[in-house]
Formats: C-alpha cells, structure tokens, sequence
DNA sequence: TTAATTCTGGTACTCAAATACCGAAATAGG
DNA sequence: CCTATTTCGGTATTTGAGTACCAGAATTAA
C-alpha cells in the first residue's frame, strides 16, 4: 500500500499537535496532554515539539506549568511551514532518476512532477493554524 | 530533503526501462541492457522487471536472445499500470493518524489530501509509453 | 533548598522498504 | 549433449524513518 503523498506521521502529528496547542491559546500545552489527546507517543511526540521549538515556530517553557505555546500569530503558522521543519527542506522537481545520469534527454515526466509538487506546495501553505481556531 | 509526491526509485525504473523497452519494440531487451542505459544495478532492475512480468505487463524470455517484450500496445500502458505494480496498492484518502482514534471530527486536512491524490492519480494515468515511442 | 515537573538532547533500538546476492531453471546455438 | 546466456525466486543485507529510553538542565512551588 502505498501513500501518493509524502506525509509522515511525524508531520501530521506535528499538524494536530499545533492545533490543540492553537485552540488552547494562549495557554501552555505540555507534551503528555497533547500525546494523550492524539492517542501519541509521548516520547515520540516530545521529540517533534522539540524541533518545532528550536525553529522558533513555538517557544517551550519547562518545570511544572511548563509547555509550549505558539511564537506567532495562528494566522501566520501554515501546514508548508511545518512541513518544512520536520521533514526537512523540500524538493520541487524530482524524478526519482534525476542525479544518477538519466539517458533521457528530456525528462520523461515531462513538467508533470513539477506540476503536481507545486499544487501540494500551494495547498499545504493554504491550511493554516487558524483553520481550526475558529 | 523530502519529496512531496512518493515515487519511489523503483518505480521511476520501471517507468524508464519500459519506456527503452517500447522504443526498441517489438524487439526483445534484456536486463542488462536496460540497467546500463540508466545507470542502474542490474540486480535491481532485474527484481523489478520480475514483477512487471510476472503482472503480465510485459513478457520475459530466458536464454541467449532472452529479454523483455511489451505485453500490451504502448497506448494501453500508463504510469498508473506500472506505480501500482511496483509500489503494490495505491491509498486515495490518507491522513497518517487516520488509524490511531485521532480526536478531530472532521479530518484536520479537509479535502486536501483527497483532492490532491486524485490530480496525482490522473496525472500517472495520462502518463503512457506511447509517449516515448517514435 | 528540596522535591516534583517538564523540556532537552544524545543515543539506542525496531521495523519495513529498498537493494543486493546467488544458486537454480530455462533456452539457444553449436 | 554441452556451454553460455538470461530470467527466476528465495534470501540476505543495508538503509533510513520511526520510535523509545534515559540522564541532565531548567523551573516552579513549598
């Protein structure tokens, strides 16, 4: 089984994790709260927030009352921003063959790749955090 | 470094193999051709083209004069064919925390992932080795 | 200052996909 | 037949993402 899209579930529980946080604003969430409501790995999700904290997307606080709260607007954080941060940079244009000389002169896939990439770009910079504060 | 769309370097393989077998139609072409054309291990190349056979997309002979042959005429063989024969079955509809009871009623993604597979899923389908011929 | 709580960051483990290997079976040609 | 060639199919290895663990640092409240 395979997904079309590229979407870890690191990313997606960075998403839903962002949203709770959102909704709670501007409370402070701690990790265990989140975990539990997205039936999550506390473990696992603490080390997501983590990289979200350290790239300035949340700011985290510790000691009891510790958690995370968000470092902008709801309206300025978009799925494309955490997208990036916890998958890495993205590639556009990518056919699988691109670096490994392709015999190919033009690219067998013609702009379709690109085509599509840039329509999953623009609808991952669409959904906001603000999506679900309502 | 992340990929939006998820082909793996097997499919593009096959897509490209096929595309060199459709060229050279309906002579036969063996593996190790083909894995020179592209740069590929010919182990690799080899598994793929097994399965494609054994899917009935192409057809293999054995021996010296051995190799693959097109199965089907090169307008009725698309990209779709080949991803869902190498990465086995396609998910439409597929936010990863779907599975674990994930507390949001409505999907947080909306219709986004859904509407985006399906312009993937007609983008691979348009794709077809008679594109590569002549 | 003490204890409890929470994030931090390094590391280790797990698992599946991707990739590689190799002996066996089939075929063509001499 | 015999040999070289080529696919077949099972299995092993590698790799990377996902996940888990744990000791340490920071913070709060008593």
């Amino acid at each position: 089984m395979s997904h079309l899209i590229n979407i870890s579930e690191a990313a997606s529980l960075a998403l839903h994790g962002l949203a709770i946080v959102a909704q709670k604003n501007p409370e402070k969430v701690n990790a265990k709260y989140i975990a539990e409501k997205l039936n999550a790995s506390e473990a696992h999700l603490a080390k997501i927030f983590q990289r979200l904290s350290k790239s300035g997307l949340i700011k985290s606080f510790r000691g009891p009352t510790g958690g995370f709260v968000l470092n902008k607007p709801v309206e300025e954080i978009s799925f494309l921003d955490i997208y990036e941060i916890v998958e890495s940079k993205i590639i556009i244009n990518d056919c699988p063959l691109h670096k490994t000389g392709c015999p190919f002169e033009n690219c067998i896939f013609g702009d379709a790749l690109k085509n599509i990439s840039q329509s999953i770009y623009q609808t991952f910079k669409n959904i906001k955090l603000s999506d679900f504060t309502e």
